[in-house]
DNA sequence: GTTATAATTTATACTGAATATAAACTTATA
DNA sequence: TATAAGTTTATATTCAGTATAAATTATAAC
């Protein structure tokens, strides 16, 4: 998926309503990860836009996706059992479905949780940052007796 | 909180309904984990009770952990944004509020999230093993101008 | 457009949570 | 009670993530 880069995208928009400098590290990283729903790690996105961002280090992606965590634009999902936190860019609120096999994350719309959300928001006192809601199992592929996992 | 151990106490059935043997450190860790609402971490675990179980080993907690969470024992809830993983023995469904400034994992009882547990085992087609529901941010204490950390 | 300054990027060194290993020991079963 | 399989332990190791400091760059003020 592509998406607009340019300086007035509303990708360089919202890091600005942030308060988050903008750099063109943080524009390859954040539309990276707007652009998948692969739910990528710091390592994953980091080999993906190294070729084309060659002085791009491994710091800065670290550096970047905590300054967008902090700042409410990603969401941290934490751990899926290949022991890196994955993260991801769509802030809807939505569970999703970790595979303790394949380490897969994937997004779960069939049950809606934006009362969640809210309800945690109103009644908790907490100043919310993120949210990660996730179920942790075996996927059915995982499952089937032939199952191969996925190269990681 | 003390939590009967013996040979037929509900602690030893549940593991060995779960086909996970019965040791006296795992004894000690699940027993712990039931009777705190802390959700301590597998170094915290080991200090608490490493005085009364004079031989155990780091290596043990995290193996033990390990083990109830694939049996579905414990719920594994990920890192409290002190880079180490906090683990739950209470399996009702609920929410957990994880402040990322003094790092404390505390429940949250105020919405009732067992429908949606309910609607992902069934829709999913996941064998699911456990789940990590949490919303992160600054809890109120930690919010307060004069707020102090907690010594971590 | 320049300039100043504060923040960011980068490479590298480092930390520490979690795992692997292998020998000694324990549990469960027959 | 003997046996086989699983567990515990201490230690070594791995590697995700952070700290550091010098070089660079974004932003805002002029």
């Amino acid at each position: 998926m592509l998406v607009s880069t340019g300086p007035d995208s509303v990708l360089v928009r919202r890091m600005r309503d942030a308060g988050v400098r903008v750099t063109p590290q943080r524009i390859a990283i954040y539309s990276a990860l707007i652009g998948t729903d692969a739910h990528p790690t710091a390592k994953s996105l980091y080999e993906h836009l190294s070729p084309g961002v060659p002085s791009l280090s491994l710091a800065t992606v670290y550096n970047t996706l905590r300054t967008l965590v902090v700042h409410g634009l990603v969401h941290e999902l934490g751990d899926a059992g290949d022991g890196c936190a994955h993260y991801d860019a769509d802030l809807t609120p939505h569970v999703h479905l970790i595979c303790t096999c394949c380490h897969q994350v994937r997004d779960f719309f069939g049950v809606s949780i934006g009362g969640v959300a809210a309800a945690v928001a109103e009644e908790s006192g907490y100043r919310l940052q993120g949210a990660r809601l996730a179920y942790i199992g075996i996927c059915p592929q995982c499952s089937e007796p032939t199952a191969r996992r996925p190269v990681v």
